[in-house]
RNA sequence: GCGGAUAUGGUGGAAUUGGUAGACACGCCAGAUUUAGGUUCUGGUGCUGCAGGGCGUAAGAGUUCGAGUCUCUUUAUCCGCACCA
């Protein structure tokens, strides 16, 4: 017999009781070791569906594996939803917190580049030592349910919903400009792309044609806005979906395309506007370079070398040198026109890269009077600029507030909202427009020309086109290949693969060739949290049983920089099962919250280049897991930034040794009686944990149980209810020492599994109070009087100080203002 | 340029939402114990005056008996988007 491990290897708690009264210092090392050992052997976080009890799903976004480990970041989000979810268990909640990994990524595949190491092997190696360190702080993650994405019983799902988008019409090939890490040699998402750079390698992203996997997110964005009023997300989150999809209201209006006759060319051009109230000043019109009808009507330019050129120019430019330089220019196509709708006249069309090619209609009409930017325009080429608007002085600059509509026809006289619908309405009756709400948000640009990602279930025939593979052929495993390069072609590595690529048409059984390139890194995490409710299911993602139970999650925190990414996508994923009627619910998260980033203490991002990376090993290792979890859930509120300061982590490490000291001076005696300032310091402290915790206040939650702590200090002996209701308390921030000084008192069960302690406001409440008392809003002193006393009694009490007595000499009272509870102000 | 956030001691940050500004912690100072030392404990610590007191929440104005908190103006820093018609 190995004894009991609760006894640290002694059978008995006498046994053990002997060696622990000898010591003087709190031996986190063994103890949290212990602990740890003994949550996994009894699997303490593993939980199942349980009709009888309320369930709670919180969550917090899995990791990439990467070769670093885990950085001080992440724990703070883990840290913050354990604490939550360990609140919750206490509170009888049957609780569902998951951990897993996301798996498929650029890193491992650019080390396998590197060293020839399989970006398996490598990933499997990153997990196991993410797991460890995870481990390591004591998460109350349910890690029977752990799963990473580049596992095929995982991403076999992940292909299946691939399909089911194919079939539905929302996943599409489509030849297109994107974006083009010429480092990565991949196509970028336009939410990848940042200032113009790879959001990876900080490459410059060109602009490049490719036929691309394109999912139709587009098709979502009105509901993935209105739903945002569904669910509890921080307005940050919120405002931020809402601006990126950029929604704005308008018309298409048409403008004929003629030769300088004015006779028609048959090129009805679209423009898209939101002001088409304002038709009445454009002076001219602008297609994007790119814009079809360029290119068409190239024969009847006078000056087609020029407009070529142009052309040319424009597309040798990136999309940062396209975007920053915002001098206009462009070329007139010389001997064409285009007829204004409203007011019958023939105007001038040009070409300019200020017109983009992916939003609209890729043309717009030139209001330049009121557009800064087409007024910028209209000043290079000298065109006119007719004011419609009243106000402002566009001698110079656009007049770009509203105001009431001039020279503008049947308008004339209207306000903005007047003269939108009469626009409108006049556009719709002469058959040339209509109202039409856009989008800035774009599909999905879902290809990846790379190997370490899911293999897009597809398959080219000559006959049928594109055709998904048998569904009871998933999951269609990634092949091993010799060279993980991508080509400058844009080819992915598993082009060489050619055994794999030449395959059967599953329609009609000729010959076929699969799709090469590769899901991109969001696609696994789209769908993630419906796996953690069933992980072992092979017939389904996960059953509707285990879905109506544990779904939605109920809490989810993650950063802000998936705002746009990963928790845009996911929404749309789920929303589309959820129409397919594969998931419950329309929204997938009932709550986001956002934790801010950890920098180092020289104010800096932490980052290896830098040397300012603190490892949560070494934290471990000096203070242990305890007081690494208090100390980032006291470093500052929650949701802010907060640099890393190894004093401030010391004030917490002397906490822990405090409150492992004070177990000295507890009462064996359980039925001793509290004083009413016990209870009172004890309910305060309930209440305001409680409280805090679930605002995520955890900073203050922390400075409670310090002030609590300090009262305990100062008695002589400690009522055992006070010390165990702090172990309570303290539990979900240091679970080992709440389990082990727990245990120390006697109890054989495990606190994590005891309830959370309820307070009472009444006990709380203070039987005296200090009210303040002022001269005209200026301190004065103070007075201490029952709560709740009379106004009249307060009155007389401050009258009586002698600093307002004093003061009061010679001065004649106006009135006195008393709040009970808390102030008297004498106005003089 | 547009959108969002932030601004409080030497430092990180509190403030019951309009009612004693600076909780809690770090640091610092003094003392005690131990000491070769970072340990531990006690007390002090916004600024300023000998003192009654005065001044203090980025700057300026306003509302109020009373403003860190509400309104307006300005400034600084951080983050996101950026020719989206």
């Amino acid at each position: 017999m190995a004894g009991n491990a609760r006894y640290n290897g002694k059978n008995t708690w006498e046994e053990w009781s002997q060696d622990w009264q000898n010591e003087d210092r709190y031996n986190f090392r063994t103890i949290e070791n212990k602990w740890q050992k003994i949550w996994e052997d009894e699997k303490a976080y593993k939980v199942d569906i349980d009709h009888n009890r309320q369930k709670f799903y919180a969550l917090v976004e899995f990791p990439y594996p990467s070769g670093a480990g885990l950085h001080v970041g992440h724990p703070r989000s883990y840290t913050a939803l354990d604490v939550i979810a360990r609140k919750k268990r206490m509170q009888g909640f049957n609780v569902l917190y998951p951990m897993g990994f996301d798996a498929f990524g650029l890193p491992a595949e650019n080390y396998a580049i590197k060293t020839g190491v399989h970006p398996a092997v490598s990933t499997k190696a990153n997990i196991a030592n993410f797991t460890r360190q995870l481990k390591s702080l004591g998460f109350s993650f349910d890690w029977d349910r752990c799963f990473n994405t580049c596992d095929p019983e995982y991403y076999k799902w992940t292909q299946w919903m691939f399909i089911q988008f194919w079939k539905h019409g929302l996943a599409y090939k489509d030849k297109m400009a994107i974006n083009w890490c010429p480092s990565c040699k991949v196509g970028l998402a336009n939410e990848e792309v940042v200032n113009g750079h790879c959001e990876r390698c900080g490459t410059e992203v060109i602009r490049r044609d490719k036929e691309q996997w394109m999912l139709a997110i587009t098709k979502y964005a009105d509901r993935l806005i209105d739903d945002l009023e569904k669910v509890d997300f921080i307005d940050r989150v919120k405002t931020t979906q809402i601006n990126w999809i950029g929604r704005s209201e308008g018309a298409e209006l048409t403008f004929e395309l003629t030769d300088n006759s004015g006779s028609n060319l048959g090129k009805p051009m679209v423009v898209y506007t939101t002001r088409p109230d304002t038709t009445f000043g454009v002076t001219y019109t602008v297609m994007a370079p790119e814009h079809r009808f360029v290119k068409e009507l190239m024969n009847n330019y006078t000056n087609a070398t020029e407009v070529q050129k142009y052309i040319e120019e424009t597309a040798k430019k990136s999309e940062l040198q396209r975007t920053s330089d915002t001098t206009k220019t462009g070329v007139e196509l010389k001997g064409i026109k285009a007829r204004n709708p409203f007011t019958g006249k023939l105007i001038p069309v040009f070409i300019s890269d200020y017109v983009l090619t992916g939003y609209g209609t890729g043309a717009i009409m030139a209001v330049p009077a009121h557009d800064q930017r087409d007024y910028d325009f209209a000043k290079v080429f000298n065109l006119p600029i007719v004011q419609v608007l009243a106000g402002g002085d566009i001698s110079k600059e656009a007049w770009e507030e509203d105001g009431i509509h001039i020279n503008s026809g049947f308008m004339d006289g209207m306000d903005k909202k007047d003269a939108m619908a009469a626009a409108i309405k006049f556009a719709e009756d002469e058959g040339f427009g209509h109202s039409k709400v856009n989008f800035k948000l774009r599909d999905w640009v879902f290809s990846r020309q790379r190997y370490w990602g899911e293999p897009i279930p597809m398959v080219y025939c000559e006959h049928c086109g594109w055709q998904p593979i048998n569904e009871s052929e998933l999951p269609l495993t990634l092949p091993d290949v010799p060279d993980y390069r991508p080509n400058d072609n844009g080819d992915s590595p598993l082009a060489n693969a050619t055994e794999w690529v030449n395959t059967t048409c599953p329609k009609c059984g000729g010959k076929a060739r699969r799709e090469t390139d590769v899901m991109p890194n969001w696609a696994g995490s789209s769908w993630y949290f419906l796996r953690y409710c069933d992980p072992h299911n092979d017939k389904e993602f996960a059953s509707k049983e285990a879905l109506n139970y544990w779904m939605n999650v109920d809490w989810y925190n993650g950063g802000m920089e998936h705002t746009t990414l990963h928790l845009l996508y996911s929404r749309f994923w789920h929303k589309f099962l959820y129409d397919c009627g594969y998931v419950p619910m329309p929204e997938p998260y009932n709550k986001r919250t956002s934790h801010g980033m950890i920098l180092a203490a020289d104010g800096e991002k932490m980052s290896k280049s830098r040397g300012n990376v603190i490892n949560p090993d070494e934290i471990v290792e000096t203070y242990g897991a305890d007081t690494f979890r208090l100390y980032e859930m006291f470093i500052g509120p929650f949701d802010q930034v907060a640099m890393w300061s190894e004093e401030s982590l010391n004030g917490v490490y002397r906490f822990i040794g405090k409150v492992y000291g004070l177990f000295k001076k507890v009462y064996a005696d359980k039925d001793i009686q509290m004083c009413a300032d016990d209870l009172r310091a004890m309910h305060k402290c309930i209440l305001e944990v409680t409280e805090r915790i679930d605002q995520m206040k955890f900073n203050t939650a922390v400075s409670s149980m310090m002030t609590y702590v300090n009262y305990l200090s100062e008695m002589e002996k400690i009522p055992a209810t006070m010390y165990e209701t702090l172990l309570r308390l303290l539990c979900p921030f240091t679970p080992h020492l709440a389990e082990e000084m727990w245990a120390r008192l006697g109890h054989t069960s495990l606190i994590i599994a005891e309830s959370w302690p309820v307070g009472d406001a009444k006990l709380a409440q203070e039987d005296m109070v200090t009210l303040a008392v002022q001269m005209n809003g200026k301190m004065r002193g103070t007075i201490t009087i029952a709560k709740d006393a009379a106004k009249a009694d307060a009155e007389a009490a401050a009258l009586k100080l002698d600093n307002v007595a004093r003061q009061l000499e010679g001065v004649t009272i106006k009135k006195i203002i008393v709040v009970p509870n808390r102030i008297v102000n004498i106005v003089v």
